[in-house]
DNA sequence: CTCCAGGGATGAT
DNA sequence: ATCATCCATGGA
């Protein structure tokens, strides 16, 4: 199956650090979405599919989203455009919520790499065994699959002092204490107060389950390379500058779309800012 | 080898 | 409220 895409860059989506879970194949990518395997290659404007129908499709990658009105809506300032232009087609996923405040619980200190990791040898080890043809893939385990495993099971997934809050999160939903769909009627500050009240859950990793899962896209996650553009583009020379001010600039200068607004900054700067190198000539 | 990562919880100022 | 410290792991 095969639909028409304006503004939207599948490769560039995947590899901006919101899903963890797809691996490029051919000239395409396989994931799951949900239980169901897909795969998904786009060409040109044409976005090719199989393994769902084309309504989860379109909602998975949010096709829907006004993105030329975002992108109008953000700040007319240096930083901003830059990363705007660099991040064309970029679009916020519409994630299931336990997947991803699984996966972002397990995010905490690691680097993009590693979460992917750990993401891949859960889904590996805990989730379902998904076909499509002769390809396969793994469903994200569920939170009562993960309720049921015990501490260790989850440090053999290299989860390592997450695995304890992991495994108590998905306690407290299985058990019917938390329920993450009801949430989903909170305006934005309840939001994520109820989020940060789950164990490995802070304002970072709320804001990011907000903005992937909740649809928030008001929501701010700064993370240490936001954190990072935060201080060099927008206030340079001020050395002590407090976190919550950071919060509090982000919040009224970015808009209404402020998660888009981060989402490209976060991604030009892991893009674009270089490596340290070893010494030169060793 | 060292450095650092889409942080959070805890306890001390 | 804000800061210091600890927590595990492995790619770069």
């Amino acid at each position: 199956m095969e639909m028409p895409t304006s503004d939207f860059d599948l490769a560039l989506t995947l590899d901006s650090g919101q899903t963890f879970q797809w691996t490029s194949l051919g000239k395409g990518f396989l994931g799951a979405i949900g239980a169901r395997a897909v795969y998904v290659e786009q060409i040109r404007d044409i976005l090719k599919f199989r393994g769902a129908p084309a309504k989860s499709i379109a909602s998975y990658f949010a096709l829907d989203h006004p993105l030329s009105e975002i992108c109008a809506s953000f700040p007319n300032d240096a930083a901003m455009q830059t990363a705007c232009k660099f991040c064309r087609g970029l679009r916020i996923m519409r994630q299931p919520r336990w997947e991803c405040l699984a996966t972002f619980i397990t995010s905490s200190m690691k680097q993009v790499a590693h979460i992917r990791q750990i993401s891949l040898s859960m889904r590996e080890r805990f989730g379902l065994r998904r076909s499509l043809g002769n390809l396969h893939v793994y469903s994200y385990p569920t939170a009562d699959v993960i309720a049921d495993l015990e501490e260790e099971d989850l440090r053999n997934c290299a989860l390592g002092y997450r695995a304890k809050n992991l495994l108590a999160t998905a306690r407290l939903i299985t058990s019917g204490e938390f329920n993450l769909d009801e949430l989903a009627l909170l305006r934005d500050d309840d939001l994520r107060a109820a989020l940060c009240a789950l164990p490995g859950v802070g304002a970072k990793v709320a804001n990011c389950v907000m903005l992937f899962a909740y649809e928030r896209l008001r929501a701010f996650p700064i993370d240490v390379w936001v954190e990072r553009v935060l201080r060099e583009k927008y206030f340079p020379r001020r050395r002590k500058l407090r976190r919550g001010e950071l919060e509090k600039f982000s919040a009224q200068h970015f808009g209404a779309h402020g998660g888009y607004a981060q989402q490209y900054l976060f991604h030009h700067a892991r893009k674009t800012t270089a490596r340290r190198l070893s010494a030169p000539g060793s």
